[in-house]
DNA sequence: CCGAATAGATCTAGAGCCTAGATTTATCCG
DNA sequence: CGGATAAATCTAGGCTCTAGATCTATTCGG
């Protein structure tokens, strides 16, 4: 911050290896100069200089708990350095169809602070395509600050914002106009945010929950590197999590699953609740449903998935054909997308993962009677609703560990 | 070469600049110190000081044509230095079913000799496992020997071998196991291959030539960043290139197309050639052709996909029946994976695009009539039978351009 | 043919960052 | 209280970079 570097200088190497400490430092609860020596080969004087530096922009706290842990028995005691977790913020914002979830959360992502709002629905009739817009910004700009002021952290703090919204999303932050729902939902966030932190990034909800699932299997143990989360519920959505990296595409459309309408034993796009509740509603009206059916005693208008399983689970035999269709249509899912891709895992979330268990645990059978040596393991997600969140989060936090050095953390004013 | 560095020490700051120097001149003819100046933002004398240091090290050549290429008016003409592409070369080898080619070409990728060998075809039922496999390993080692002898460079200036087969690699470079023909083709030629060159990589065919043909657009201008390159044969095989880089998956089976047998409309991974000759077989025998049909004259032992193709060229009806549904079922492959993958742009490479193109032109068509607003663009691959060694070449000239510095190119004996 | 004008090459300090090794400091242990 | 031990600090020296002065090669106009 103190000086601005024209293009390569002997400080350079002084910012590699701090960007090398602060990087690790990300990955432990703390440590001492013999850890970064160890991490990044360098000699102890080197390490403590860019530790100072760090310590100095306010990245690291100097933490005194070196007996406090217990860790050595003889010799001086070690300086022990810790991420400074307090001295910036992140948010993620939730930018669903019919709500906002905005959270606030530390520099390990732990959440401190949450709000949420619901939005009016909109149709492709009732729709007013500039003030329906301009309303959305003003939502998410609203949601953000509430979160922020009731976490109590100074907004000068926040590095960056993330807004995940259920429609593709380019490099850009814009989703792809021709298309009245998506141009709902992304109204272009940017600008209006521009000004509340440095970095603001727009991304798909399908990718938010793959980036989620990622850094939650991360969290235990080492992570999957190949895999597709999908956020199923009234249509279909996926993240292509591949070799380690998201998969966006030219427009920001990879994942989407249009093509499902040519797969056979699929044949639409739609989503598995929509689905689920169309052919028992279908199936009531049919009136072919036996005499005593649960089924049957259900109102075609208020009806909702889960009571479609419930019957199921005591045994009425149409509701038990009707996730069984589902569960195999699910599978085929995956099997074809498995197979292109070659992942090893997909992952559902969405409507689909808490009211729906059964198909997923029908699905999975499926795919473990199929015969294809590749096939894909089928898990729920066990994010529940705040995952779109919760990867939101941790994408902002990719962002902000990516170009940590050349955001200087807050001012340091301590509360 | 000269000191080994433990960890990062002062040198690395030198290494880095050498490696933007040197990665910038891989893609000029020639430069200048105040073209490199302008590259990385350092200071003349630092410039001149990577400059000496890459031209003792092999990799850049000081030419002196400062006068003869006329590119000033006034002043000190400056000193022009360029890639040494003589200094080192690298092998790709094109490991197909019943043939290999290995080719040598420089720095450049400007190809300096090639040699080809035939390979006794086999079936599940005549396979020897063991023998095949060796015997494999041994072609290719003949076949690379013979390449680099044939194009007079000392053996030890090859840096890289890039090895295509026609299956799907891992990151190891191995092939799934429980596929006879995977095995076949993919007999594991790293350790026989290791002491030809210090970088030795397998690679899937698909794979090279997505690789090769973004190479080749790179050359014409912009290249272009989302891709997929198919190659129709006897199979399909696919090179997913997304947001600029290659898709592998878990097992290096990405591309795989074993799920079209479930998309309606194709049905079935068969590789369009094949299904081409089937179809006119089926119809010669069917016995169902009008009286003068060019396409009930051929014979069915003997006919190939070109036969068909005339016969359609000379208003054959049946046969331009089968291009037709040809055609239609290219264009499906060409919309799904478009659709999941988001890409621009699909290129086909194989046997089809030289023997079938008007089967590419009807596809092009139907997509052009298709209502998806992100219907992907198809194109027929220009490189001919020699593409993927060319993706090969691309291919291992990347690797070696990553680790430029790790490996002194040669020991600079002049011929 | 000669002397500006021009632009690249070289030279000279000086500063930053790193290493290696000597010295000092903080703590445990008997 | 005096080793033993491990971390921190200090010192000298080397490498690489920058900035700016000086030198050199060439064009161009008279």
């Amino acid at each position: 911050m103190d000086r601005v570097l024209t293009g390569s200088s002997p400080q350079v190497l002084r910012a590699l290896n701090a960007r090398r400490v602060l990087d690790h430092a990300w990955d432990v609860d703390a440590f001492t100069a013999s850890d970064a020596m160890a991490w990044t080969g360098l000699t102890r004087s080197t390490v403590i200089g860019v530790c100072d530096h760090l310590v100095r922009q306010g990245w690291l706290d100097e933490v005194d708990d070196a007996r406090a842990v217990g860790d050595y028995r003889k010799g001086r005691p070690a300086r022990r350095y810790a991420l400074s977790d307090r001295a910036a913020v992140v948010v993620g914002l939730d930018a669903g169809y019919d709500h906002m979830t905005a959270t606030v959360a530390d520099l390990r992502g732990t959440p401190l602070a949450r709000s949420t709002v619901g939005i009016p629905a909109r149709t492709p009739e009732s729709i007013d395509r500039l003030a329906d817009a301009e309303a959305r910004r003003a939502f998410a700009r609203r949601t953000i600050e509430q979160a922020i002021a009731s976490s109590g952290v100074d907004p000068r703090q926040v590095l960056a914002i993330t807004v995940g919204v259920p429609a593709p999303v380019d490099d850009a932050g814009r989703s792809p106009g021709h298309h009245w729902f998506w141009e709902l939902v992304n109204p272009g966030f940017g600008s209006t945010l521009a000004g509340l932190a440095p970095i603001v990034q727009i991304e798909n909800d399908a990718n938010l929950l793959a980036i989620a699932e990622g850094a939650v299997e991360e969290g235990r143990g080492r992570g999957v590197h190949s895999y597709v989360a999908m956020v199923v519920g009234e249509g279909i959505g996926s993240g292509l999590m591949i070799d380690g990296r998201l998969i966006r595409g030219r427009r920001g459309g990879a994942g989407e699953m249009r093509f499902l309408d040519r797969v056979e034993g699929v044949g639409s796009p739609d989503g598995l609740a929509l689905l689920c509740r169309a052919w028992a509603i279908e199936a009531i009206r049919s009136g072919t449903l036996p005499e005593g059916s649960l089924l049957g005693r259900l109102d075609p208008d208020t009806l909702r998935e889960s009571d479609v399983e419930e019957a199921a689970d005591a045994g009425d035999a149409a509701a038990i054909a009707i996730l069984d269709r589902l569960g195999d249509r699910l599978a085929v899912i995956c099997l074809v997308v498995g197979d292109l891709l070659d992942v090893d895992l997909v992952i559902v979330g969405g409507a689909i993962a808490d009211a729906l268990p059964a198909v997923i645990r029908r699905a999975r059978a499926t795919l473990a009677d199929s015969d294809d040596p590749t096939a894909p393991e089928l898990v729920a997600s066990r994010l529940g609703p705040e995952a779109v969140g919760t990867g939101a989060i941790h994408y902002a936090l990719g962002l902000v560990r990516e170009r940590a050095l050349d955001l200087a953390p807050g001012a340091r004013h301590v509360a």
